[in-house]
RNA sequence: GGGGGGUUGGCCGAGUGGUUGAAGGCAACGGUCUUGAAAACCGUAGUAGGGCAACCUACCGGGGGUUCGAAUCCCUCACCCCUCGCCA
């Protein structure tokens, strides 16, 4: 959510990030209803003014002048009744498009439709070369017996995923080096649910736009949110911090729930997209304040890359452009981390910088040096998620009999083990 | 799931229909005093919206209602605490 006088006061720039955005609304609708509901107000504020000015002459009026004073107020009462319906409308109407309105992009942020216009900024580390014809993941894991796509789909359904054994270690493993790794650079580790109320998907800015890949539960007014992103970012709603409270930084491992709605028919295979999965991510709340925002998000980014590098993975960076951004964010970068099975890189990392705009939502607020109430700003990267991860990790490290090596740092959470699994076949 | 008690400003905590936007305390800020600080004393001070301004309006967990008038009465929802039951 922008600030309204912001958008007043800067309706060509919103204009334009829309334009960019692709979001669909329309800013002079916008500022059209907010006047009309500026006009509305002020008119039942004087009628409110009179009546409370009328109801504190009633206990000191004489009983003659009583009945007459009593009856105004009745009337005023009606008459700021009638407009009731009015100023809701407004209020309601205006509110729903306040929370469609995309934030500004930072300038560095490529103009484009889709992510065929995102931008690769960077690659990192040494792509595999084999010797010898290498598997791919479900090769491996069915190879290992570590997975039982068959069985776990009877049970539920299409997109899940079942490991077992030292696969199932494995994901483990990643997940405990993942949040020690954070835990060592000062994040605070959080362990949280992925069960969360509506509202926390309109505060972290998923609502409106993207109920149609958020599980709803029959029966209970609660969502299984896609990413602990959700239920981190309400985690102070509400609350006025202390600027000395700044920056919180954490790690949040928790389930993640996606319908994966619109994406029939892609990646059915394997790991790299189901319904439920386990992520653990980092989440910051900052001072508002560009230059610390933006540091923030190369830290974020930097984290992201340390825990690739140390699972000596092979990786890019793409910067996603405007139609691919999300209409919260002001900068956002992927990391796409390489499976050799299909010879490309693919999304593992996704970090955002929000700016105010999740936070406003939010009602992520701290009291400044100057002692002014300002709305914090917030960002977001993925620190690890598998089951996705594995599949890079299992095709770059598999050798030629299909084990696994296993990287120096995962070691530590695989009982010592520098190899998985036995040769297949 | 049953019963009982709660939810007030940054924090604690008064307040059960009429100058209460809200006592008091703590914390904060400004000042006096002091070499400096502490203490003490004096003063300032909620959030949001509208208005050039004086000022006006809204907000005492959320929503709805009663009333000329609601933090105060009623309904409802959420959450917290206690208690009984159940349970990994």
């Amino acid at each position: 959510m922008l600030d309204l006088k912001f958008i007043r006061e800067n309706a060509g720039a919103v204009k334009h990030a829309v334009e960019v955005k692709g979001v669909p609304i329309d800013i002079d609708e916008l500022l059209r209803i907010d006047r009309e509901l500026v006009d509305l107000k002020q008119r039942v504020e004087a009628m409110q003014a009179e009546r409370n000015a009328n109801a504190k002459l009633v206990p000191r009026a004489t009983p003659e002048e009583r009945p007459a004073l009593i009856q105004r107020g009745k009337d005023l009462a009606e008459e700021i009744k009638a407009l009731d319906p009015a100023l809701r409308a407004h209020e309601d109407n205006l509110r729903q498009l306040l929370l469609r309105v995309p934030n500004i992009p930072h300038a560095s942020v490529p103009v484009g439709k889709d992510d065929n216009d995102n931008v690769e900024l960077r690659r990192e580390g040494q792509l595999p070369a084999f010797e010898f014809t290498p598997r791919d993941q479900v090769d491996l894991l069915e190879g290992q017996g570590w997975s039982d796509f068959e069985r776990v789909a009877r049970v539920s359904g299409s997109r899940s995923y079942l490991l077992k054994g030292e696969g199932a270690l494995l994901e483990m493993a990643v997940q405990m080096f993942a949040m020690s790794f954070l835990a060592g650079r000062g994040f605070t580790p959080l362990s949280t649910t992925a069960l969360v109320r509506p509202e926390t998907l309109v505060n972290s800015g998923h609502f409106p736009g993207d109920e149609e890949s958020v599980y709803k539960l029959e029966g209970d007014e609660l969502m299984l949110a896609g990413t602990a992103e959700v239920p981190v970012n309400s985690l102070y709603a509400g609350e006025q911090l202390n600027a000395d409270q700044l920056p919180m930084a954490f790690s949040a491992i928790s389930g993640a729930f996606r319908r994966e709605a619109g994406s029939a028919g892609r990646d059915v295979r394997g790991l790299i997209r189901v319904h439920e999965f386990r992520k653990v991510e980092q989440y910051v709340i900052c001072r508002a304040d560009e230059q610390e925002g933006l540091k923030w998000f190369e830290t974020l980014l930097g984290n992201a890359e340390a825990i690739l590098q140390a699972l000596e993975l092979p990786y890019r960076v793409v910067q996603n452009c405007t139609g691919d951004m999300g209409a919260g964010k002001v900068l956002m970068y992927d990391i796409e981390t390489w499976v050799p099975s299909e010879q490309k890189y693919r999304e593992t990392h996704s970090c955002s910088y929000l700016g105010d705009w999740q936070a406003r939502r939010t009602g992520l607020r701290y009291r400044d040096e100057t002692g002014k109430l300002v709305y914090a700003h917030t960002l977001n990267n993925t620190g690890i998620a598998t089951p996705r991860i594995l599949v890079p990790l299992l095709e770059n490290h598999q050798r030629a009999d299909g084990t696994i090596h296993v990287p120096e740092a995962l070691r530590p959470y695989l009982g010592g083990k520098a190899v998985l699994g036995q040769p297949i076949r």
